[in-house]
DNA sequence: GTTGACCCTGTAAATAGTACAGGGTTTATA
DNA sequence: TATAAACCCTGTACTATTTACAGGGTCAAC
């Protein structure tokens, strides 16, 4: 029987074979056919679906939302202004992420630098830090 | 019997009620003495280590390494290299994080760009680059 | 005295997987 | 041909970090 066993179609698409079966259980693949010994047997164009949620993964999406594109890719015609639409969001997002980090990152470097320079002390500022700031301050 | 309850010291601390008992659960913090009636009673000092785990939290600790952290605190003097190497590896982290959201963002851009000039024809670039694309390379 | 706001417990959900036990199959090699 | 390695199967439990919910108790105010 030819087709792709689990640890091939992982291989290839760069995803855990682990992952594979918990996407099916998620039903964002169709059970795939099995050999008589109940091996699953991937088509190249579950390993192309596969790759599909892996890339998107990779942009952030969720596994619910790429669910809602699978569905769209179903009717193409009428799909690009919805997913332009939740790009367009997934964008802002990732924005959002962007500007956190970048706040965390800004923290622990001044963090780190003014724990460089007090190497003669005793105290150590990052954890002072730590304790010290309010909930609601960025620190 | 004086002291903070689970939601004061939740909105003090800028945390969810119910994170409170999961910190006690995973003993980042310690059971706080109950009234007759069984409520807990936070000291300011829980207030203090409860603001210190939220604020290490912000920085994307995970609750682990904030453990190592204030296990650290005890001992103060000879903390603050450990927490200065815990920090840079962190700020390491942080940075990569950025990275591969930069690499995320741009790679959403294009598409986003390439849908809206693509108004006339009933392809769908998005959907149509999630496909294509080969798992280790990014998008 | 009763309503509403708070507290308690244990449990289950959610995110997206990973790991493991206990077994079957297939392939390669000695 | 035997057996060992490398794969596959299942179900279950675990990771991390909350959040939610059911079913009950308590407390303050009106």
């Amino acid at each position: 029987m030819e087709g792709l066993t689990r640890s091939e179609v992982a291989k290839q698409c760069g995803v855990n074979i682990e992952s594979l079966r918990y996407y099916e259980k998620r039903k964002l693949i169709d059970p795939p056919p099995r050999t008589r010994a109940g091996y699953r047997m991937y088509s190249q164009e579950d390993a192309v679906k596969i790759r599909f949620i892996k890339n998107a993964r990779n942009l952030g999406f969720t596994l619910n939302e790429i669910n809602d594109l699978m569905k769209l890719r179903v009717d193409r015609k009428k799909s690009c202004d919805s997913v332009l639409v939740k790009a367009r969001k997934k964008r802002e997002e990732v924005d959002q992420k962007i500007r956190d980090l970048k706040s965390m990152r800004k923290t622990l470097d001044q963090l780190i630098g003014k724990c460089e320079k007090s190497v003669l002390t005793n105290d150590c500022p990052i954890l002072s830090s730590f304790e010290s700031a309010k909930p609601g301050k960025k620190l």
